[in-house]
DNA sequence: CGTAAGTCATACTTGTCCGGTATGGCGCGG
DNA sequence: CCGCGCCATACCGGACAAGTATGACTTACG
């Protein structure tokens, strides 16, 4: 059987034009080297080389086995390397399930962290719900998932990657969009535009609690399945909005956004989720990364 | 070190998906091949594999070894096979020396055949003197050539490819147009278009002794470059020629051709040129094909 | 719950074969 | 003609691949 020694022996011997030095310069001892390449013959079953006094010329067959030979050993070398490097998570691929409002700050700027580091990942996002989050994480679709108000899972971990105050949506015409911040119990009365509809518990859960703890029962005018929508909604005079800091990143023409003044102020995660029993190195790696943001953002505490 | 049998089992352990079963379509039991997969991890310095109790499955760096590994083995195979077919001459580059006249009939008819015979092998085709070719065979950039009246060189061989009678070039206007076959002797006094010019032997040193074999000094009115140009001049009442016959494949407005009635007729050689010590697979199955060509055309003897 | 059946890992033996040393054969050049 | 390069052959020792036997462990099932 040919194996990747015989080779490598005979590329040596193919590019010596001679075994002798070619040995040498495999520090082994000629014979074997002489015996080896015999073997190679024999196995494709004619001569690679010519031997002459002077030393040894590739036959046609050597000269189509050498350029091939080269390709072999180098692509094997390279194979090993990205085996390495797959193996502590520096290639291969990243999924990523992302959400909404997510997509404004924080997420980018968690992913480009990480693609600093490891420029070799791919990085692949899919925007889904909660649900469809944890499902494709059991299904090994996607790596981590970034979502908010996470619900506990059994098989699955998450981790803040940022606390976020709120930050109410007004439109220009409102008296409100006036104040330089206001409160939560100030919206008692104002038509409220909520989102997301779907995936309990959502962010729209969260603002109607975070009013009725403020005493009062949140107006709801309308819900829509994002924060664009909704922002838009409030833009065309439908009623106010709360939204996450970060989402104020998407400017609507019409829309004010006045900061809440609560105190302490009312926070919302943002979270990254992964499967509590992925061995992947790139996740490893990945929470690596995400533990650095969180040191460098004063980020505490899980949700 | 790493050697393909390792990547051999490798790959059937991760088709598997289970050592025992790689091991019954590896024919080996299941022992060794437990340890060749822990000596290929040792040796990237990672596990390649998650075992557990259905059997094992790929870690990351085991994915992207797979991928390498496949790719390696079957380049190895078909490297091996390339080598097998170099050295039947099935695979390569035949370089060959062609010159003016050849190109109209037998160089073609030659090459098709063996393209045919080899289609894998590739035909590369070089215009040039007698002169060039002996010295392209001998610095091994053409392996064969094709000329007329080849003198002999120690290093060279040559062998015929055809035997071709002669014809003349005589512009519709000239009288011997009219004729169905005319003799040498009959060319006493016409003028002559001769070509070519340059390297000695060479068509034109043969026609004009022909023409002293039979009783006249030729009055040779211009010597040019090649048959082309030659016949192109007899169009344009210059004079007459004398060419090959292959060469009256090509036709030109305003000339006709008119057979030689020698008897026995003057036959002038295309022949074959070789390196005599050149190993070379594909000249071997060259010279076969080119034999079995002279036995198809009923071509004897040599130059 | 204990046994049977499946998995992969380990221990030990056997035989192959790689690599080393020593030597031979051969052509070339001083 | 002898010495110096080559490559090839002969032989030995040791490493290691493959085989057999067995163990450790988990699941499935009566």
């Amino acid at each position: 059987m040919i194996e990747l020694r015989h080779l490598k022996y005979f590329a040596a011997v193919a590019r010596e034009q001679n075994i002798g030095r070619a040995a040498l310069a495999l520090n082994i001892s000629q014979p074997p080297l002489t015996r080896q390449i015999q073997q190679l013959e024999e196995e494709i079953g004619a001569p690679l080389f010519i031997r002459s006094v002077k030393g040894v010329e590739l036959t046609a067959a050597g000269q189509a086995l050498y350029a091939d030979a080269t390709a072999i050993l180098s692509l094997t070398d390279l194979a090993i390397e990205r085996a390495r490097r797959a193996a502590h998570g520096q290639l291969g691929r990243l999924d990523v399930g992302i959400f909404g409002t997510g997509v404004f700050d924080v997420v980018p700027r968690v992913l480009l962290k990480f693609r600093n580091a490891f420029p070799d990942v791919e990085i692949a996002m899919h925007t889904m719900t909660k649900e469809q989050q944890v499902e494709a994480l059991r299904q090994r679709r996607i790596t981590i998932g970034f979502n908010r108000l996470v619900s506990k899972y059994p098989d699955v971990k998450s981790r803040v990657v940022m606390w976020e105050r709120l930050v109410v949506g007004v439109p220009r015409s409102n008296p409100l969009a006036e104040r330089d911040a206001i409160s939560i119990a100030d919206l008692a009365g104002q038509p409220l535009v909520l989102f997301p509809s779907t995936g309990h518990p959502n962010f729209s859960d969260f603002v109607a609690h975070q009013c009725r703890e403020h005493g009062f029962i949140p107006q709801v005018v309308q819900e829509v399945g994002d924060a664009v929508t909704g922002v838009a909604l409030v833009a065309s005079g439908f009623g106010v909005c709360i939204i996450p800091e970060s989402a104020t990143h998407f400017k609507a023409s019409g829309v004010v956004y006045v900061r809440l003044k609560e105190s302490p102020p009312t926070m919302l995660d943002v979270s990254c989720l992964y499967l509590r029993d992925d061995p992947s190195p790139i996740l490893r790696e990945f929470l690596r990364i995400l533990e650095a943001f969180r040191a460098e953002n004063g980020v505490t505490g899980d949700a």
